[in-house]
RNA sequence: GUGGAUGUAGCUUAGUUGGUUAAAGCGCCAGUUUGUGGCACUGGAGACCGUGGGUUCGAGUCCCAUCUUCCACCCCA
């Protein structure tokens, strides 16, 4: 197929048919997050490739090998966001939002881009909602961040999914720790993966995380983080599971967790699904307490979580979460001839701007087809307008799920309309509720 | 970036050892007497068989390349 009409590789269209569930999930997650105070901050799709290059580290694969980096006309080097964290911290220092009442508790919907290899769950153009929690040291902010991501997930209708928690320390403790895996790993150093021989030298907590099966039985026995936490960071860790198990939430702590990203310190963790392939991580984050001084703000500690949108849509669709299909339609106004299309234009006018979702015909099509394509897009209703009806000065008002007509005036057909959506209403809730047996 | 698989109408697929105008179901459009959808019936539109080369008298069918999508590695949301 031409070029002209094929989407990019590892892009995705949203159409119609799909839009409304994304549109009710994005709805949740805001609303959801704002039930814990977080208000949703926009910032741009790209940014000075700097401001990803200090965030996110430059040893990392993320900005090593997965940026859409390329010069604007003006010489600037622009970096196509590759995830959200940076942009809005780069916001609170340069916008003073750090300087105001802490914590400021925000939260995000939109895309991000990385050139990977397609795959399940893994897109060019993927997106995440997240939540950045910025001037809050206390361990009770990472439970209740987790416990946002958590109830996130449950108001969207995830159902089984799995916490993992675990703390990588701070740089001082961090030190003592990357020595003895060092040490460890040099130990074994001829049985690593060729990757990992690398890891070893720039970045050996990554070993941890091989899913080779060598590297993988030898980093079983490695040193284990959580030994090595120094004081604070033991105790801060601790008191972060005696908050998360007051709030009721699972979780299981497992040392294994490094996260890809070089700015996380302490808490770190990330919901897990078996359900959706390989890419398994629906939700991953933790506390950054050093990014902001590495950016150059008043050094301030804050946490976040990141969530990819598609995989969760993959989860829902594995465990057939049931989600709407398409926005809806009240009346469907079916005119013959002329003048009836004429005064459609009006009566259609007229309930909309009431807040019906009216369609009519804007086709050309004969009454038949109309009607089926009244039925096509479920309409509630329907209403033919022809010679009859405009002499008259009635209508007769058909309910499409049960067949029954009942005649009004053109004049009252808002009124009618109204009353006729409510008792369907009504009779759809009392439907169920005889269902569910009551 | 590495490995494996895939690619025929909008969708799901059939297409025998290469042989004349590439099938079907669903969907779409239009009809089946008077102005009414869901069922049934009839008809119609719609595919340069992913793309580009090659082998051959002749290729959707064989060979090569390339792209896409999918799966795994890797990485991460």
């Amino acid at each position: 197929m031409a070029e002209i009409n094929r989407a990019v590789k590892g892009t995705n269209d949203i159409l119609p048919g799909e839009s409304s569930k994304w549109q009710l999930i994005e709805r949740k997650m805001l609303e959801t997050a704002e039930l814990y105070g977080f208000e949703e901050i926009r910032v741009p799709v790209f940014e000075h490739t700097e401001v990803f290059l200090r965030s996110v580290g430059d040893t990392t694969d993320v900005v090593q090998k997965e940026m859409y980096t390329f010069d604007d006309k003006g010489g600037r080097s622009i970096t196509l966001r590759p995830e959200f964290t940076a942009g809005v911290i780069r916001s609170a220092i340069e916008k003073g939002l750090i300087n105001g009442p802490l914590p400021v508790k925000t939260c995000y919907v939109g895309g991000c881009y990385r050139y990977e290899k397609p795959q399940a769950g893994r897109l060019r153009e993927f997106h995440q909602f997240g939540v950045e929690c910025i001037g809050a040291a206390a361990p009770n902010a990472d439970a209740e961040v987790i416990a946002l991501a958590k109830q996130v997930l449950t108001t969207v209708g995830v159902e089984k999914i799995s916490l993992r928690i675990n703390s990588i320390g701070c740089p001082e403790c961090r030190k003592d720790y990357v020595a003895a895996l060092k040490a460890y790993f040099s130990s074994r150093r001829d049985d690593l993966c060729d990757t990992c021989k690398d890891r070893l030298e720039r970045n050996p907590m990554r070993i941890l995380d091989c899913k080779s099966p060598v590297c993988h039985e030898i980093a079983a026995h490695a040193p284990v983080v959580t030994d090595y936490l120094c004081r604070d960071c033991r105790d801060h860790f601790e008191a972060v599971q005696r908050h998360l198990r007051a709030a009721g939430i699972d979780f299981t702590v497992d040392p294994q967790i490094v996260r890809g990203l070089d700015y996380y310190t302490r808490t770190v963790f990330e919901f897990v699904s078996g359900d959706i392939g390989a890419q398994s991580t629906v939700c991953g984050g933790g506390r950054y307490d050093g990014l902001i001084g590495q950016m150059g703000g008043k050094p301030t500690p804050s946490l976040g979580f990141a969530m990819g949108i598609e995989r969760l849509m993959l989860l829902l669709e594995a465990q057939k979460t049931e989600l709407p299909l398409s926005a809806g339609c009240d009346l469907y106004l079916a005119p013959m001839g002329e003048q009836a299309l004429t005064k459609a234009s009006e009566l259609c006018a007229l309930l909309r701007a009431e807040g019906f979702r009216v369609q009519t015909d804007l086709c050309g099509r004969g009454l038949k087809a109309q009607m089926k394509f009244a039925d096509k897009i479920a309409a509630k209703y329907t209403v033919v307008l022809g010679d009859n009806e405009l002499l008259n000065g009635t209508v007769n008002l058909k309910n499409m799920k049960t067949g029954e007509e009942s005649v009004c005036p053109i004049d009252e057909l808002p009124q009618a309309l109204l009353n006729a959506l409510q008792t369907a209403a009504l009779d759809a809730l009392t439907d169920t509720v005889e269902q569910a047996g009551f």
